[in-house]
DNA sequence: GCTCAAGCGTGACAAAGTCACATACGGCGA
DNA sequence: TCGCCGTATGTGACTTTGTCACGCTTGAGC
């Protein structure tokens, strides 16, 4: 690591800040460390803290009643968990919870040291509003996706995302099903198929993906 | 009306603020008139103002690719357009457009005067991340209906919601449709059945609801 | 090698979405 | 008053997705 405070360099929004600004940020603020797996927010848990990630990733997903899963966004490496922060500051209860997905390294920004940052800098103001408004956007594509997607092409999709171009995910097929918040069945059946096709190749535990052309057709139709 | 800058009163969140900033802030906002129909934000138009709801009704929906639509929430009087608002700062593409179901009057708010009050008072951070946290919360909300819920007992809630009390409802089945994101064939169906039980009697354009316990009870499981 | 919980496959059915078309209502002009 | 016509609604047939209830398979750990 560079020096105390070399955290902001990740933040190109940031960089532009004053010095003076810059330094109450980081006087002020620490770095965490949090295992993979642990709940960073949710229902019940109001954050303290304005969060900033330095390494890692989050994930943040909806849980119903019934206990069924949905994925809401992830947030990576020099991201701000914008949007589940800014929620838990309305004093209301969410059903949203943010789960560390792998070993996480962020800045906690308290929130008295937010709200004067708010206060004071425009520039602050404005890299926490783009970043809020990014989280929305990904709400909104939910909501459109959930409603009117077909769900073979939503999987093919998320079977690219999170390939990230390696060759193959190693997820099992429940957790797709949560990722999509439909049921493991109509996902074994839509692999299934794609199998058939010679897309992908099923293992226990992980997928091979054999024809990234084809899921990638699939996945444009929208 | 009172006298010009009465409106204020009408906002509780705003009714505690020092006497200087309301005044800086009715002096630097006018109140709009907008009619019944006209879309007030959507996908291409940005905001310059931040809009606190006088009177009147504004319905956010989503429109998709394939032209059908779902409401996200309404807008009543007392109330401020904050996520629209929010959002449209992010400088982004948006599908969510905002239409005035009703003749609107509201308080236009230049984003310059928006972001001095931000900037100046605690108490108006506040009143803004509060009623947009409520948004995010409806949109948490609407993900985990369309994902999870069944239809039948989302079209009874709605059908309650939007007769407010009232002997009935005038509204088309297309537009209940678009109300919950689905299809018209759907809506027939369920009210066809609703009918079949005595909950509500159907004519061209309007519903009457004959037991509106029985709804509720439908409304409750989940 | 054996065990056994986790992961996966599948059939049967229900709910919801799609497509195509038929029918009914009701406002309006003749 | 009557018929016209656009809009609204009803419906059958089929596909896709969700639910339920099983049973089979895999492979990590003993």
């Amino acid at each position: 690591m560079a020096h105390a405070g070399g955290w902001i360099v990740q933040f190109p929004g940031l960089q532009r800040l004053p010095d003076e600004l810059k330094q109450t940020l980081v006087s002020q603020s620490t770095v965490v460390v949090l295992p993979a797996g642990s709940r960073i927010y949710g229902p019940g848990q109001a954050p303290a803290n304005y969060l900033l990630l330095l390494d890692g990733a989050i994930r943040v997903q909806q849980v119903s009643e019934s206990g069924r899963e949905i994925v809401l966004y992830r947030v990576a490496a020099g991201e701000s968990c914008a949007l589940t922060t800014a929620c838990l500051m309305g004093y209301e209860d969410y059903l949203a919870e943010a789960i560390a997905e792998t070993d996480v390294r962020a800045v906690a920004i308290p929130r008295s040291t937010f709200d004067d940052m708010i206060a004071r800098s425009p520039m602050f103001r404005r890299f926490v509003f783009t970043a809020f408004s990014a989280r929305v956007t990904d709400l909104f594509k939910i909501i459109d996706q959930v409603a009117f997607a077909r769900m073979d092409i939503r999987l093919a999709q998320r079977l690219l995302e999170l390939s990230q171009g390696a060759a193959g995910v190693s997820v099992t097929q429940q957790q797709l099903a949560s990722e999509l918040g439909t049921a493991r069945e109509v996902i074994s059946r839509i692999l299934a198929e794609f199998q058939r096709r010679r897309w992908v190749s099923l293992t226990r535990g992980s997928i091979v993906i054999d024809d990234r052309l084809a899921l990638d057709g699939l996945a444009r139709e929208r």
